[in-house]
DNA sequence: CGCGACGTTGATTTGCCTCAACGATTGTGG
DNA sequence: CCACAATCGTTGAGGCAAATCAACGTCGCG
């Protein structure tokens, strides 16, 4: 029995990848043939700490997040990942060891995943995809760069009003105790943050 | 007037490259036409703040560092290499704007640079390159990863423990106050912790 | 209705910074 | 070859940003 919505998803992701490279039919029908759709449910684990990660993901619905709990129990967000982001634990994938870290549904999400060993084979066969990863890992490298550069750069408020000002929504969609550890702050310190700002008619 | 030891840095860069991937006699050859050889003495500048950087570098020789200072004059260390290591200001590079960070030379140093229209054309002309740069971008996002997670989940101390472990001789090539700067700590701040790591007879 | 998760607010503590003074080292010009 | 300046690391004192701890109100949900 087929999918629902597959074919929505499928041209989706389609759209995502002609975006950056072109493509024949044949090779879509082949990376197509090389996919699989996996749905989650809110605080459903796409991966757990300690597995490898066999998928790279990419997010048609829904909203998930990554992070890692220390030793004390405290969890650091990592990364968020929204429609038509890609999600993974890259290290875990790559080297196909434990995964430091754990992925899990924020939302209702729907994901199309494509497995390590699919993923070699469709880049020996279509070096076309060579190029879209290399220009996915190259917009990773700059955003995380500049995530190191306000973290070493910025204040915890100062970093809070640029992630505000470069996803204005995300109060809307995520518990303010996400956003503060992925910004590395305390969750009642960005509520502090908060009361401030209002007072100044922000 | 052939550039001195041309051959030698020439077959450095070829090696590195040819330990990821295949490339006939023919590509080789047109990769090296493509390349400039640029040596820097300490303290001079490849890169500085407002200019679009032009360059991929490959380190040879020498040891770089980029830096970004901010709006009081601190500045905040986002990287370093040193041989068969790469370095550029990614941002600048990829969409041709103002460089938001400088780069400098710590130590004499010996680069092979390829230039953004050439490096455009490398990839078109030799589509191994495509797999090569997504390598290289892969590594750097499991670098820049790893970093993110340690500036969330460890302390000032700790953090300088893991590069240790991870670089054990960086001490001998760095002056502490960029340590520090690399860390997000204050160089004051590190000489506390190295104090207390000596008396523990670490 | 009652419980648990979340955000807020206030009090206290702490990790790290800034400022300042001081040796040690390096480099530079006389 | 030495004097001087400049740079660097160390050490101590005081201060601030942000964490922790705790109590409380709100909301959504079983």
């Amino acid at each position: 029995m087929p999918v629902p919505d597959q074919e929505k998803f499928f041209s989706q992701i389609i759209t995502h990848i002609l975006r950056r490279i072109d493509l024949t039919q044949e090779e879509q029908q082949l990376f197509l043939s090389l996919l699989s759709i996996r749905r989650l449910l809110p605080k459903q684990y796409l991966l757990q700490e300690g597995d490898v990660c066999k998928y790279e993901n990419f997010v048609c619905e829904g909203f998930l997040r990554s992070f890692y709990v220390d030793d004390q129990g405290n969890d650091h967000t990592l990364h968020f990942a929204m429609e038509d982001w890609w999600i993974t634990d890259l290290t875990s994938f790559v080297m196909q060891t434990p995964a430091s870290r754990n992925i899990v549904a924020l939302e209702p999400s729907v994901l199309i995943q494509i497995e390590k060993k699919n993923l070699d084979l469709l880049l020996t066969q279509v070096p076309a995809f060579e190029k879209f990863w290399r220009l996915i890992n190259e917009r990773a490298v700059m955003a995380q760069d500049q995530r190191i550069l306000d973290n070493l750069a910025l204040s915890g408020a100062e970093r809070y009003e640029a992630l505000l000002k470069k996803y204005p929504s995300i109060e809307q969609r995520l518990p303010q105790k996400h956003i503060a550890s992925w910004l590395g702050i305390s969750p009642v310190f960005l509520s502090q943050i908060r009361g401030k700002n209002a007072k100044k008619g922000k």
